[in-house]
DNA sequence: TGAAGCATGTAATTTGTTACATGATTGG
DNA sequence: CCAATCATGTAACAAATTACATGCTTCA
């Protein structure tokens, strides 16, 4: 006799969990129920990470049919989706929050690619500085704006003031080079 | 009466041109004939922009069937692939080098995203500090060697030695970032 | 009350990544 | 001469990006 019928009515495919999972996943444990665009939001005024308009609402969608997260329509009017984190999709959290291993990234800066293979120095640098400029003061007004937050604000958690120096002190060495680049001679 | 039928056998249709297809006429600008193979070595040197070996393969399969490079294959044995930059293709380069503008790249650090989100300091530091230590050295023997260069090699031009120094100022704010860390009490 | 723009989402396309597959070469 | 590894490529899949589509608000 066959044994009983296999539960595959779950609703849990296995699925890869990304750095946006873990962004989302992050977002959530923070903010409670929340639509993907007050995700967006929240992840507009950062600098240092991004994720395209279309992945936040696709990336919930994936991790809620997963069973990483729960989902709620509302019922008439835009029939917005609340989005919130489940047991499951906080244990995956803390576990990739314990876990210290991860690639260091690349430079991988367009501008210096491009001096890279010949690029002309001046003319970039009048380009990238003033750009690298404008996100260091961002970076320094955000940085003078967390020591000013209530510690009950979502965002005052000490690594944040960590991140934001770290992003500092890079755009400050952006800006030292293309700054010596423009004054040569 | 019908025009003479459109010329339409051509082999170009318009493709986007991105990032890769300029590493990959840059390097062959450099290196004349190559084989993907050739390219990748090439690549693989860096440590500051990488491409994935997939990639390699198609990138230039993609540029040739649109007449940016030429392409020929070898009649026995493993028939490699060899590719090289047409007309086309130089003037599309040598319009992107002339271009200063481009985006100037987040910090997109995963490292720092798990701080940012109240990963533990330490034992992050304890595994990112060795490694941004490594790529340290290697950008500064890379840096050495370049000194040490005959001006013939396809390395020695002056952007190149200008990004090394780019990356190891980087490396050396992130290095001195997980010390820090470490350090604390 | 209708135009502008904010909010919300889906579809199509292109890229990037992993996994697989197999042909040559070389050193033991 | 065979095992290891270098060299070469393809297929399947996952993710990112662009483009499209449309419902609500608000303010002139």
């Amino acid at each position: 006799l066959p044994t009983s019928t296999s539960p595959d009515s779950a609703m849990s495919n296995e699925i890869r969990l990304t750095s946006n999972s873990f962004l989302v996943f992050s977002l959530l444990e923070t903010m409670g129920e929340a639509t993907p665009y007050a995700l967006k939001n929240v992840i507009a005024d950062w600098g240092f990470w991004s994720l395209h308009h279309a992945q936040i609402y696709s990336e919930p969608q994936r991790l809620a049919k997963a069973g990483y997260l729960s989902e709620r329509q509302e019922e008439g009017g835009r029939r917005r989706r609340y989005y919130a984190i489940t047991d499951m999709g906080r244990k995956a959290l803390k576990e990739w929050l314990g876990d210290p291993s991860c690639e260091a990234d690349e430079l991988r800066d367009l501008a210096s690619l491009k001096l890279f293979f010949g690029a002309d120095p001046k003319p970039l640098a009048r380009v990238q500085l003033p750009a690298r400029q404008a996100k260091l003061a961002e970076y320094e007004a955000q940085r003078e704006a967390f020591d000013t937050l209530s510690p009950s604000d979502y965002a005052a958690i000490p690594g944040v003031a960590l991140v934001l120096d770290a992003g500092i002190r890079h755009e400050r060495v952006w800006v030292r080079f293309w700054e010596r680049l423009i004054e040569e001679d």
